[in-house]
DNA sequence: ATACAATATTTGTATATACAAATGTATGTT
DNA sequence: AACATACATTTGTATATACAAATATTGTAT
């Protein structure tokens, strides 16, 4: 891993074990880095838009706090807050559940769905800039890696 | 990636850019997770352990916070910060380089070396128990697709 | 020597996140 | 119905991080 060490600018001895959790720190970084730079002109956060693409998946349907935590990459302690950005923003309406007034309902406002439409296509390039060092087969092979190395 | 669907509890159709980067985001989360957990009883932040490791790989000699910087994962805009709550808790000591006084020097003090001896067999460990489910060319193969990927 | 730009760090401020406790609501048991 | 318990969200607080501005020091040109 002579490129590890050049990108942490050690001469440390990395082991194996070592060199993976840093590799996928260090890539998970620079790819965030890249995102964050795209969606500053919108003043969207990585979660923040993340939190958008699920409620549009809704199609409609309004969808409670807790299922959208369960479907966020990195789940946050505090949904709550997140929302709360996003109905300044008017991209997303709150109202309370009539069935279950415990719970929230969420719905993405069409000024959500527009900035979406403008939004989505920059990710999508983003996305596919990121990865286009690499061929499908070798795509697939990270992505296979990363599954099988998560699923102890 | 019929697995990062669950993962996400999506049914998403994911491009293969799309997983990949999801699947980068979410490894990152999971192992730094797992290595909080085991710093957690010792107050250190995943950061806060790397810096003590960079500053004993100086064997003694100081280092300004530049150079801390460079060697760091994440590049964070203000190590002088991290470098304090280092201080508080006596892991390290920071005095003026007396050759050019901008320049502060920290070294890592007895307590931190201390520390860092209980602390590193337990991240070892971890670091082995995170990787166990890839062989040694599956994780150089993941290592190699990693660099792949960064190097445009 | 003085002025100016470059460098290294620190500080201020806003926002983000983690964690625990509090609140309000629903459900099951008697 | 009364009570305890579980659930869903919100709030409070501490800490973390990002970014910009401020401070202090050095090197360089005049």
């Amino acid at each position: 891993m002579k490129e590890l060490n050049n990108i942490l600018k050690t001469n440390a001895n990395l082991s194996l074990p070592q060199a993976t959790v840093i590799n996928i720190f260090h890539s998970s970084i620079w790819i965030k880095d890249d995102f964050l730079l795209q969606l500053k002109p919108y003043e969207l956060s990585l979660e923040q838009f993340n939190v958008l693409r699920i409620l549009r998946g809704q199609k409609g349907n309004a969808i409670n706090l807790q299922d959208i935590q369960e479907r966020m990459i990195s789940k946050m302690s505090n949904t709550t807050r997140l929302v709360d950005k996003l109905i300044k923003k008017k991209f997303v309406k709150r109202t309370i559940c009539k069935t279950n007034r415990r719970k929230v309902e969420i719905l993405i406002t069409d000024l959500g769905l527009e900035t979406l439409k403008i939004v989505d296509p920059i990710i999508d390039e983003t996305e596919k800039n990121i990865t286009k060092n690499l061929t499908q087969e070798e795509l697939t092979q990270l992505n296979t890696l990363l599954i099988k190395l998560k699923n102890k």
